[in-house]
DNA sequence: CTTTTATGAGACGTTATTGTATCTTAGGTT
DNA sequence: AACCTAAGATACAATAACGTCTCATAAAAG
């Protein structure tokens, strides 16, 4: 499993069973908790784990690194979660296909890491990875214009930002209950490529209607 | 103009000029402000508007009376951004891409309400006028579906979330300089109703690319 | 069974921000 | 010119949250 390395702070022996549960309830309390309210307090996220704050102290030196912690788990999670389409060499609208197939399941985690961004920003290993995952989906975007998939014309930093918001749209109708994640990634990819209006001619993958 | 009567709080004659220029520095300053920084002191808005914090506790009784004022203040401005398209009794697609065109330049302002939705869901009148104007975009949806402008089999929430994120999209464009207002609501009418794929039939209205 | 160590509870100090109050000054009204 | 009133500066009190420290307990290791 990814190992913190972004920093060295570490008080106790981490394969301690005590640890580690303490530690994965922290994590999992801070995105639940800090997804409602990015300014919860480390004492709610401390109830919400389970543990005693002093024990959230010993394993996060300071409010900011529990939130730095918490982003560098999302962004691998959605780095994991697209490893096959790098595995696989996916390009062009297939590889982009499968991005919001892959990343709908976590668009939680995908939001929450947005909603903290300003923390991220200050930290050089996060940003050196965030800008690692937008350099391979913009070379995606590149090969979808090249192989027909998307108008060429159309600027690059507005397909980025769609993408990123269709992702959302699609955590906000899974969060409150209207969509599931497979449905929500389908409409994401129909709003990308074909938008909302009557279907009139037969270029995307998926033909049938997502409803019936 | 429109005036605050969500709340009567008032401790002086507000058509004193001098009061008059304090508190329109004071709101412009807090949408700047707490755009860039949800958490902004009110002494840093204080500082923006170039008046004193005890002056801002004159105009706005507490942080959250202020923040609510902010909002209904969004709100106001959306809502007059499209009183031509009720005026004129628009429908269908002709009205939604009219309040991506009215919106858009005002981006800035619909994000900063998204941006402070908590505070809003605690006020009635403001959560009131919120609903009226979803109804009326939930109308003008049903009717685009009716002259076929949209698939009717597309679910109402996706469609209304789509377009909130499109107007993000094109505020974040627009923020980071890449694009002007004008360009950032046709991009938006062309996600919404076509897609990024590359045109292949001529139902859209503005027919040629946005970019040569 | 003994030793080691992670944890919980609670006390404490510090800091930042909010909100209140007062006095003086200067802008606006009559 | 006189009067009224909005404002700026500043001091003060209260509150919330962060971060530190200590002691006793219990879980894990040997």
């Amino acid at each position: 499993m990814w190992l913190p390395y972004v920093f060295t702070y570490l008080k106790m022996n981490e394969s301690d069973p005590r640890a580690t549960r303490s530690r994965t309830a922290l994590l999992n309390a801070g995105v639940e908790t800090l997804l409602q309210n990015s300014n919860a307090t480390l004492t709610e996220i401390a109830q919400v784990a389970g543990v005693g704050r002093a024990t959230l102290y010993r394993h996060f030196q300071t409010r900011e690194q529990l939130i730095i912690e918490l982003a560098a788990e999302s962004l691998m999670a959605t780095d994991q979660a697209c490893a096959h389409i790098r595995s696989k060499e996916m390009k062009g609208r297939e590889a982009i296909e499968a991005i919001f197939t892959s990343v709908m399941p976590l668009a939680d985690r995908f939001h929450f890491l947005l909603s903290l961004w300003s923390y991220v920003e200050t930290n050089e290993t996060l940003k050196t990875t965030y800008h690692a995952q937008l350099s391979q989906l913009k070379a995606r975007i590149k090969e979808a214009k090249l192989d027909s998939s998307i108008d060429e014309s159309l600027p690059e930093e507005w397909l980025v930002c769609l993408m990123d918001n269709l992702l959302y749209t699609g955590w906000y109708c899974i969060a409150t209950g209207s969509l599931s994640a497979s449905e929500a990634s389908k409409l994401a990819i129909r709003s990308f490529f074909d938008g909302m209006g009557v279907k009139t001619n037969n270029h995307s993958r998926d033909d049938e209607s997502v409803f019936p």
